[in-house]
RNA sequence: GCGCCCGUAGCUCAGUUGGAUAGAGCAACGGACUUCUAAUCCGUAGGUCAGAGGUUCAAGUCCUCUCGGGCGCACCA
């Protein structure tokens, strides 16, 4: 009988080899007839230098100290009993005591063999219980349209969910419309007065107002369809209908920029909603009941000096009007209350003075503050000509999402901000993008796709192969002894672990670098081998390991959510 | 003044949660297409990891201080 090996439940190199160790490790003890509880925590990881082996592990250094004696003493009779392993083809002693490992190839293959060869699902991990996600990120107000640090943002949430999914975590994503506030009445004056003066009644411009061109287009449109309604009407009665006609322009339009950049959201909440449902003033309710609400001057506020924000906060003013914490409390309550377990906040750095107070509105809620993560994305610094051009919403000084994808393209932009940790101030050179579009690292990537498609229309051309997708059986690995094959097999069984480890970091920008790794490899091995040669048994195996690579490095660019292109 | 983030090659940035001789891309220079796409490959060059102490077998990584840059310090959102 045959067993099919799922890379899912057979273990990883890694961890056999972890095994190994720790297994020796035990028999080392036990000969010398010391305390087993005695082992430290020991790692197992490959070495950045290849020149080191697959694995190495530093078990003698750790144990040093417990065992009172000298590294690499200990490494030696660790060798010992680690040679009687069938794992291994070398084991060496190296450096201040680090033990080195070389797996035999065969071991690599069979792994290898194990991947999928069309493309299908690979590192997807199996359903994580317990823990509920949800992941709020762009969030931005429908008062103007996303800027290029929206962009990144975005790119870095999606990314996130994307890569959480995979990783077997339970994730929706949410965005929260701020379209309550004053900054929304900020807005539709901001029509209003347009809109007068396309009809020719001058009037002054609100002092804060919104300067952006698109406010004159909103205007522009309410004239074309509606004429001068609203010119004499009072405006108590026609603020309310620029509001929200500004908005929902806005807003429709910062979803089809997202939706064109392939952003998706599974929830839309709007803030409005939290004030007309009264959760808000529920929400303050409950915090007055628990104590972590206090009045003082005629304002409510929330005790959030106490977690160590540098002051208390007020959630109701003196004159009634609540402030936006207060929705956003009652926001993240809602959020436990529709069964999240952990919050993921996705916010620009010059947020980052919300934490404190947010941490603290989570603990008012019985929650654990750390079942809230706020990440805080650094601004980017957008450059043209030189110059750096300062992005103001308000000031209408901005370069659009939008300007950005039409220049340099959603591909191009989606990797372009994962090259990059979110924690690092950004500097994003548009005529530089725009110039180098060809040399950017994700063209390198894409075509090493590209390239394995091409091999895969010639070997069907030269009847290597039945037809597109007929990838060979019944593949001799054994005869793909080359260097360069053996590191990419390498490489690519790295791809489930990484998925957990960039998943459990939050650090999704480790998934270009891997990619770029990967391609590189491939490049390499093209430029140095043919796949399809005259000999059948060597070009089956080359085009069922290629088949192989090509199955992660699309499942790669799917966690970036960028395209893989079978022709470039 | 207080708080958060950052400081690594000429430029833009990685650095596998503390490991071995610190890496990649771009820019520069020199090579490789009669071949499965040269959007590629090979080679050369480039460093006091801002600085000073400390923690330990081991520090770019952790702690303290100094210097430099960014951002925040609202009864705006």
């Amino acid at each position: 009988m045959v067993v099919a090996l799922c890379p899912l439940i057979m273990p990883a190199m890694k961890e056999r080899v972890r095994d190994c160790v720790l297994k020796a490790l035990k028999s080392m003890l036990e000969n010398a007839g010391a305390d087993t509880e005695l082992l430290p925590p020991i790692k197992v990881e490959v070495p950045a230098d290849e020149k080191f082996g697959d694995f190495s592990t530093n078990a003698a250094m750790t144990c040093a100290k417990p065992l009172k004696s000298a590294p690499r003493k200990i490494a030696q009779s660790l060798l010992e009993e680690l040679k009687k392993d069938d794992l291994f083809s070398s084991i060496s002693l190296a450096g201040p005591g680090f033990i080195n490992f070389n797996i035999k190839p065969q071991k690599w293959a069979e792994d290898f063999s194990a991947i999928p060869d069309d493309s299908s699902g690979y590192g997807n991990h199996p359903k994580r219980e317990g823990e509920k996600i949800l992941i709020e990120f762009v969030s931005a107000n429908p008062t103007g349209p996303l800027h290029i640090g929206h962009g990144r943002g975005a790119a870095v949430g999606d990314v996130l969910c994307r890569l959480l999914s995979k990783a077997g975590y339970d994730v929706t994503s949410e965005y929260y419309i701020n379209d309550a506030g004053l900054q929304m009445e900020n807005l539709g004056r901001s029509t209003l007065a347009r809109y007068r003066k396309l009809l020719g009644k001058g009037g002054e411009f609100p002092e804060s107002g919104y300067k952006g061109d698109y406010i004159k287009d909103i205007a522009q449109e309410v004239v074309d369809k509606d004429g001068d309604k609203y010119l004499d009407m009072p405006e108590e009665e026609s603020l309310p209908f620029f509001v929200k006609y500004s908005a929902d322009t806005i807003l429709n339009g910062i979803k089809d920029n997202l939706k064109r950049f392939r952003v998706h959201f599974d929830i839309w909440t709007s803030e409005k909603s939290f004030h007309q449902s009264g959760k808000v003033q529920k929400g303050i309710d409950d915090l007055k009941k628990s104590g972590a609400i206090f009045e003082k001057d005629g304002a409510l506020w929330l005790n959030s000096s106490a977690d160590g924000d540098t002051k208390d906060r007020v959630v109701k003013r003196a004159n009634g009007v609540v402030t936006y914490l207060a929705a956003d409390i009652a926001y993240h309550k809602d959020k436990y209350e529709r069964g999240f377990t952990k919050l993921i906040d996705i916010w620009g750095a010059d947020h980052h003075g919300y934490v404190a107070r947010m941490k603290s509105a989570v603990k008012a809620l019985g929650q654990e503050p750390d079942s809230l993560e706020t990440l805080l994305i650094q601004l980017v610094a957008l450059k043209r000509g030189g110059k750096t051009v300062s992005m103001s919403t308000r000031g209408a000084t901005f370069v659009t999402l939008e300007e950005v994808l039409d220049e340099v393209g959603e591909d191009a932009a989606r990797f372009f901000f994962m090259t990059r940790s979110y924690e690092s101030h950004f500097d994003f050179d548009l005529d530089l993008a725009k110039e180098q579009s060809s040399e950017n690292p994700v063209y390198y990537v894409q075509y090493a796709h590209a390239r394995i498609s091409n091999i895969f229309r010639t070997a069907v051309e030269k009847e290597a192969m039945s037809g597109i997708g007929n990838i060979p059986t019944d593949v001799d690995w054994s005869v793909l002894i080359e260097e360069a094959e053996l590191r990419i097999m390498k490489k690519s069984l790295q791809f489930p672990e990484m998925v957990s480890n960039w998943a459990e970091a939050l650090a999704p920008h480790h998934i270009t670098h891997y990619l770029t790794d990967l391609a590189s490899m491939f490049h390499k091995y093209y430029n140095m081998h043919r796949v399809v040669t005259d000999d059948k048994k060597v070009t089956d195996a080359r085009l069922a390991l290629i088949a192989r690579l090509q199955t992660v490095i699309s499942n790669g660019l799917d966690l970036l959510g960028v395209s893989a292109p079978d022709r470039m």
